[in-house]
DNA sequence: GGGTACATACCGAACGTTTGTTATGTACTC
DNA sequence: GAGTACATAACAAACGTTCGGTATGTACCC
């Protein structure tokens, strides 16, 4: 038996539950009792951790998010290796990688019809956007970058282009396996630099 | 009351409801009576045009891309303007396209999910990207890109880029309205040739 | 330290609703 | 009258949610 006092950890073993099931089955496989099944659990324990089900996929979603803030991450010198490596870090470059891309793009369907979640999704992207950001500027203070580039353009540029990879990706891993999606971040890292020869 | 013969353009019909549904309640809120109730009929209708849910699923996704593909086209010189063209025909420039953007979009959630879809729906992405080369070899062939490029490579970022663009920009609207998207792709376009200066 | 009091954690069943699907009925066309 | 094109009604299954019950803790009193 759990001791008392880790609520907070209980909640977490349902979202990591949830996001198991969402991994697999999509949202339009996610109910109560199969995540209870999922966990070897019963539908009692869910409701007694969350007041319902919107509840429990909005937690789902922050704790998914918040461990992805707090994975491991590449380490890189700044400027644009920083960038890269930031960028790497969420692409399907892995087995987990993947299965994490497959259920945040799944999330955008319920996003876009829950205003309350789009909010959030908005959000995350808008917070994400930022982090990659300090790191467009300093590359332009390294002299990386062309003197004149709009650092929010930029930073947009870079976060589109990583999430329309990792889509593509998801579809046909067969023609995107790793090398190629790395490959082709390169490639557009290096089109952001007029002056570097494509080597 | 329609006439006889016109059973394609009844399913049509009932797709295109199917449509409407998805675009204001996604796949969460796509039910037969929703659909039902949205063109003013039974479920009745629906079941007897379609075997199940399923298979009115994938018709609607397969009419949508058809209207994709047959929906007035910019036209453009060939080469970087047609890429261009290409490419600003599937950002969410209006309404229309936002609600159609919209729409697919959500549609990947159940299209990871379902292993038939799921093919489905890598093919289409491939043709598109197929339909998309040619004007990338056009571009390389005029000069407009440098010589050794990679077509593929070129396609598939292109690709991407879109696609990500189209992402960010459901989610934030604000910050991505129309004019910004075409300020982006165009950055994107012009970073692809590294003999332009930036103006 | 035993006994009472109460909160927490969870199960398992039940509730009412909604779902996709099927069956039946009706009107119109050839 | 046979067949198409629907509406209407009914179906069982599955859904989210509610709830009574039980087990296990902690807190306090004597």
């Amino acid at each position: 038996m759990p001791a008392r006092g880790d609520h907070d950890a209980r909640r977490r073993d349902v979202s990591e539950a949830v996001w198991r099931v969402l991994a697999e089955h999509g949202f339009g496989g996610l109910t109560l009792r199969a995540v209870a099944a999922e966990m070897g659990a019963s539908t009692g324990l869910l409701t007694h951790y969350f007041p319902n089900k919107k509840a429990l996929v909005a937690h789902a979603l922050d704790v998914a998010d918040e461990r992805t803030a707090n994975r491991p991450l590449r380490t890189a010198p700044p400027g644009m290796p920083a960038l890269r490596a930031a960028l790497l870090d969420v692409l399907s470059l892995t087995p987990a990688a993947t299965a994490m891309n497959r259920v945040w793009v799944s999330s955008w369907d319920v996003s876009l019809a829950d205003p309350a979640l789009a909010s959030r999704q908005k959000d995350r992207y808008d917070s994400w956007r930022g982090r990659l950001r300090p790191h467009v500027a300093a590359a332009v203070a390294l002299g990386e970058l062309p003197a004149g580039s709009d650092v929010d353009d930029v930073t947009a540029s870079a976060a589109a282009f990583a999430h329309g990879l990792v889509v593509h990706a998801l579809f046909d891993p067969a023609r995107f396996p790793p090398g190629r999606q790395t490959a082709l971040l390169d490639g557009f890292l290096a089109s952001l630099n007029p002056a570097s020869p494509p080597e």
